[in-house]
DNA sequence: GATGCGATTCACT
DNA sequence: GTGAATCGCATCG
């Protein structure tokens, strides 16, 4: 699973995580989720949308090293994300992680989000998602850059039950704009309803 | 040093 | 369908 996060085909590489499984065990429960929905993002110069377009910076410095590893950012003033770096060293190339099914943890990842959501929305969004899993300002930051082969980081990724290419469907990516319509790199599990409503971007 | 905006979500209309 | 909440980063002066 991990050495397929080497490749260079970024988009290869998140249409194989579909399926596979983060668990967590950032602050004492566990909490599994199956992925359903993922995003690539390419490295310096060949995508406008990703972070690491413009170089490398403070903020993005993990996207520019080992694959394999937990990239984590703040947006919107609450929100945390949970990318997994992929690519050689230096490539800087990333895949969000944006929805899945918790399928172990159920209670601890209830506990985390409103009480009111339903189970498939738990982590139906990336915020979401990086909040089922118990990610928090708190722990954020002890993660960013964490090696997701390796459990005692206190989260990893495990291959699950694959799923089959005929079931995977793509779009373009959620909330950037023109450069990024021609690359639907947006795959996600056709049906599935754990899946993130989907929002286009906007001009301003 | 100041400013604008973003890979968002929730509550409300 | 739309607006509020909220803050770090990149950009510009």
């Amino acid at each position: 699973m991990l050495d397929a996060l080497a490749s260079s085909d970024v988009v290869g590489v998140a249409r194989r995580l579909l399926g596979a499984v983060v668990t967590s065990e950032l602050g004492g429960d566990r909490v599994s989720v199956r992925l359903t929905e993922v995003e690539a993002y390419a490295g310096v110069g060949e995508d406008p949308a990703s972070h690491a377009h413009r170089g490398r910076t403070p903020r993005n410095a993990v996207m520019f090293g080992p694959p394999g590893r937990a990239y984590l950012y703040f947006v919107y003033g609450m929100h945390w994300c949970l990318n997994v770096v992929t690519g050689s060293e230096g490539q800087a190339s990333a895949v969000l992680l944006r929805a899945g099914e918790v399928v172990e943890g159920l209670d601890a990842a209830r506990s985390r989000r409103l009480a009111s959501r339903r189970d498939n929305d738990l982590a139906r969004g990336p915020a979401c998602l990086a909040g089922a899993l118990g990610i928090t300002s708190v722990t954020a930051a002890a993660i960013n850059g964490s090696d997701l082969g390796d459990e005692r980081s206190g989260l990893w990724l495990r291959p699950g039950v694959s799923v089959d290419l005929a079931a995977i469907a793509s779009s373009p990516r959620t909330g950037v704009r023109e450069e990024a319509l021609g690359r639907p790199w947006r795959f996600y599990v056709n049906g599935d309803p754990t899946v993130s409503p989907y929002r286009q971007g906007v001009d301003r």
